[in-house]
DNA sequence: TTGTAAGCGTTATCAA
DNA sequence: TTGATAACGCTTACAA
């Protein structure tokens, strides 16, 4: 491999004359800049990235943390936060932190020790106040999903519950009185949120809220099975229900037609987040889009904006969800 | 941030000896270790991983290319990988090829001039005699999903004919007869692999191939319901159809459906892959199990042992499709 | 506009 | 077992 200094020689000029024309920064004449280019060119020279980060304490690399690296709300956010930064050159190095405080500080930690100009996070474990102690270190944090009123600046986050309210709204629309609930996991910001949402659209329109009808989910899909379980074991009535997000849809549908339920007809379903197969499914079940990938794109534009110093206009830091209207909901019949 | 030299300093050691703690390779005494040990403590002091690859020429990096950074299939892959890697301390930087030749190469470009120390990938348009050409430089390059002659021992693949063959075989013994496939895209080695798998499972129990009931799909969802538009559409007949993978498995169901068809009654239906979403879809579909995460944790062993030395025995380089018999396949009952 | 030379924080070679 | 000291390949004052 050839070296600075190889293209140097050949070109006759100093390491430093090399390295000026590499970064574009600094004026040096069309003539010796023509030499070097052509003894790169020669040489088949390509920088070594390593030395340069070690020279310019900048690796030019961002650490992204996620829950999962699987499913596809994590997917489209990893794609697009990879392939905007990947166009200004810049490379993602990826781990997971598993919803997990231990293992999320143990992420942060390595892709800290991995010395990436900033960190793009996903975390649900860990504290606020862990994070804005973090921040105060060397390496920039941003944050999706996530609303830290003192690091705001640096968060990228959906209003879920406008979401959740949504949801809710769209069943009441429809003419259903009896929605039961089923939530995700109430240490998740966004969990808590949607169900806020859920209980503001039905004060809105003066239905009172039954804890019956209330069923504390994981996200998971058996939760949506065993959220739908539970209330028809108990008998308790209801023509709709409201799924914190997709996969506990998919599984209250699944459960809802194992056990004679035709759909949408006797039990109107909605989901959250708009994943991918929510719209293989039958019916296509109707949910909240997530602008996963708009989101993914800011927080990407954002490092590049702060840390590369680019020059970006409109960033937006708060994202809007919308309801998607699909096959699995519809009027309701039972009440007059 | 505290350097290796203060360590020495506090230590009273040189900087070789702090080095060597370091590395636990060379023996120290323990008496110096101890001393250098409490230095680094006492200062909280981080070994700069920059300098470290530069000094070393090892940057403890695998770089990862896959066609897509969302759905199930590459995120099952990118997850195996990377926690197996992460648990040796090393990391993945991760990047896309989008099954285009041109971005296959930018994307290895990329990953070699960030100085990976090996590179995993599933490339699917770059040629077999590029990628041997290719391995012939510095870094070392293994291969998810595929088998090249000359490089089989940094070759992790499926065998894919067997797939296909058990798909067609499932429906064979469930008394069908005429057996419609809709295909991937022909141009990638497991889509031709799946198909001709197919067709040795017909010639081996004496049913003639017929052309009419080949669809030439391209592994998504659309090109399922298009397929099955085709056969129906035209009138053959046929009481079942094997789908490459389970994406379009899913969108012929769907489109099955939507035309009246009860399933798995009128039409019995297979993919391939066995992604999340398969047991989702109502009837649950039936489908060939890839051992996709069994094979992304294998690559990264394969690294662990070939590029960093590890002692890793039983490495497996070749895997077994398995058939999954779920709801969506049923007995024949047009042929007697 | 160009060159000189001092880092950047390690590892690794060679002596001691 | 330890210590000097030269790499590693680049960036960046500072001088010229």
């Amino acid at each position: 491999m050839a070296t600075i200094y190889q293209v140097s020689e050949l070109a006759g000029v100093s390491l430093a004359t090399v390295s000026r024309v590499m970064n574009k920064n600094t004026r040096v004449s069309d003539k010796t800049k023509q030499k070097v280019l052509d003894a790169m060119e020669q040489l088949g020279y390509r920088p070594n990235s390593i030395a340069q980060s070690l020279a310019s304490n900048r690796t030019n690399s961002v650490g992204i943390l996620v829950s999962e690296l699987q499913g596809p709300f994590f997917g489209q956010m990893m794609a697009s936060i990879e392939s905007s930064l990947r166009a200004a050159g810049k490379h993602v190095i990826i781990t997971a932190g598993h919803s997990n405080e231990q293992k999320e500080k143990e992420g942060i930690d390595f892709l800290i020790s991995r010395n990436c100009d900033a960190i793009i996070m996903h975390v649900e474990a860990l504290s606020d106040e862990y994070l804005i102690e973090l921040s105060k270190g060397k390496t920039p944090l941003y944050f999706v999903n996530r609303h830290i009123e003192t690091l705001k600046n640096q968060c990228i986050s959906l209003d879920n519950q406008v979401g959740g309210y949504l949801a809710t709204k769209a069943m009441i629309d429809l003419g259903h009185k009896n929605i039961a609930y089923i939530s995700g996991p109430q240490f998740k910001s966004d969990a808590r949120n949607r169900y806020t949402g859920h209980q503001h659209a039905l004060a809105e329109h003066n239905i009172q809220f039954n804890e019956q009808l209330f069923y504390h989910g994981d996200f998971k899909e058996t939760s949506g099975s065993n959220g739908l379980k539970h209330f028809i074991d108990n008998k308790f009535s209801f023509s709709a229900v409201v799924c914190a997000n997709d996969e506990m849809a998919s599984g209250a549908m699944k459960y809802a037609r194992e056990h004679g339920y035709s759909l949408p007809n006797d039990l109107s379903v909605i989901g959250f987040d708009n994943v991918i197969f929510a719209n293989y499914l039958y019916p296509t079940l109707a949910t909240i889009d997530n602008p996963v990938s708009k989101m993914g794109e800011m927080a990407a534009k954002l490092v590049l904006k702060d840390v590369y110093l680019h020059k970006i206009e409109q960033i937006q830091r708060v994202f809007e969800p919308t309801l998607l209207t699909r096959d699995s909901i519809a009027q309701c019949v039972d009440n007059p």
